[in-house]
Formats: C-alpha cells, structure tokens, sequence
DNA sequence: GACAAACATAACGTTAACGTCATGTTTGTC
DNA sequence: GACAAACATGACGTTAACGTTATGTTTGTC
C-alpha cells in the first residue's frame, strides 16, 4: 500500500524536478496535493501517471497550456454521449498528430543514417589509401 | 530568372517574419546574405528552402542549434573542410534521440488507440440496447 | 525628383518553462 | 532529543525564440 507519496518519490518516479511539479501545480496542471496540518504535500500513483502522460503529450508538440485542456480526458471518464463523443473526436485527433510525428522523425532518422553511413564510408575508403 | 530575392518575398514565399530571419542570421542558421554597396541583403531559392526544412525540424521537436548541426546535410554537398569526425559524432547523438523520440511516440500512440477502441467499444454496446 | 513602400540597424520587451538561492520547518533515525 | 535529510515558501534568474518600437536609408513609381 502506497497509499501516498511525498514529493521525493515522485519526482523520481517521474523523472521530474520539484520544481517542475511546484510550477505544474501553480497552472493547475496536476493537484497540489497539499493536506492540512503539517504542510507537506502528498501524491499518489495518479500523480506519477498524469506527469508521465504531460510528458508525452509534451514531446507530442503540445504546450502546457494546451495539455491542461485536454489531460483530464486521459484519466476521468466522461459520462453522457456527447461527452464521449468529443473526447473521442480529440483522441483521433492526436492519434493523427502522433502518427504523423512518428513519419516525419522515422523519414529524420533515415536521413541522418544515411549521412552517418556516407561518413564512414568515407574513413574506410581512406583507411585503405 | 529569379536570381535573387529580397527579405519581403523570402518572408511570403517561407512563412516567417523578417524577425526570424535576421534571428536565423544572427546564429548562423542562414547565410545571412549581405552584399556590398547598398546594405540590402539578398537570398536565394535555397534560403527558402532552408528555412521550411528548418521548420519541418522544428516541428520534430529539433531546438534551432540542434538543427544548425545538421541542416546542412541537407544543402550542402558535405565534403568541406568540416571535421568529419566531430559531425560523425553529433550524427549518432541525433540518431539515437531520434530513436529515443520514436519509442516514445509509439508507446503514446498505443496508449491512445487502446483508448479510442474503449470509447468505440462503448458506443457499439449501447446501440445495441 | 518627389514620395511612399520596402528595407536596415539597434535596443529593449516578451513568453513559456522552468532553475537557483535563501531561509525556515518537518521527518526520520540514532 | 539531537541532528541531518527531506521538505516548504518566496523571490529572483535564465534560456530559447522571437516581437516591438524607433529611427534612418533604398527602391521603385509617377
């Protein structure tokens, strides 16, 4: 049962800094997880999993902004039929954003590799005078 | 024969602001394409070129020096006098981040379909009464 | 050759996304 | 219960990637 956790574990498990997580508390992004008494802050297993997905969404090209728009629908389940029916809308949408990263940086990656590949043809050639 | 353009159509023709462009200049992204006699700067077809495949970088999540390593590549016939070894180096850095990157995404990627196939799930249930 | 539009240069401003520093409090361990 | 490690809060700093403002010069058209 790790019911909670302090800021510590987190950050380590989400491979964030402390600051990162102060700052996305103060624009709302994650709950600040603040309990009464002593001033410390406590999270849970939630908090580790919606940090992961910001990351995601972030190296998808999203600002911070744009992912506190949209993050919740990554974790709470909307009830009712045109709820659903716009989440999934957004869902496809960056089901294509996604796809469409992935080519271009798949064509990126070919073109780098065969630059690298050119280069060391270039040293084998040279080896041999 | 256009030979040569000015900043105004290269801004049109690229899609940027004549900010960027000096910016790009400033850091070496571009030639910065001044001539002698009248202060104005002058550009070509390759600078346009430059500038948009600066941005399909960009949009891969590529920061501007990131790029200034390797665009390039992309223009020039290599062979310079430029350390071959050095660029060889930094082309497997970009080459295992690229990797990285793509990892990445497909593990967002996956995420998100399984999600899309859970909301079409529900839809095809409730239809059915 | 007058004159507006396009251009050049310089300096300061802005925004997102955090980092760093300073200082005081809580927790956990001996 | 002493004490180091972990945590909290606040204020100021930083970096990338440009934007804005101000002022003077060139170009192109009548």
């Amino acid at each position: 049962m790790k019911e909670s956790m302090r800021i510590g574990d987190l950050t380590q498990r989400a491979g964030v800094t402390h600051r990162t997580v102060r700052y996305y508390e103060s624009i709302g992004l994650i709950p600040s997880g603040e309990r009464e008494g002593n001033g410390q802050h406590y999270y849970t297993e939630e908090t580790v999993a919606r940090l992961r997905k910001i990351d995601q969404l972030k190296k998808l090209g999203l600002s911070l902004e744009e992912i506190r728009d949209i993050i919740d629908l990554y974790f709470y389940d909307q009830s009712g039929v045109q709820p659903k029916q716009k989440v999934l809308t957004i869902l496809r949408q960056h089901l294509a954003e996604a796809d469409q990263k992935i080519e271009g940086l798949q064509q990126f990656r070919a073109d780098i590799k065969a630059n690298i590949e050119r280069f060391e043809q270039w040293f084998k050639e040279r080896e041999q005078h």
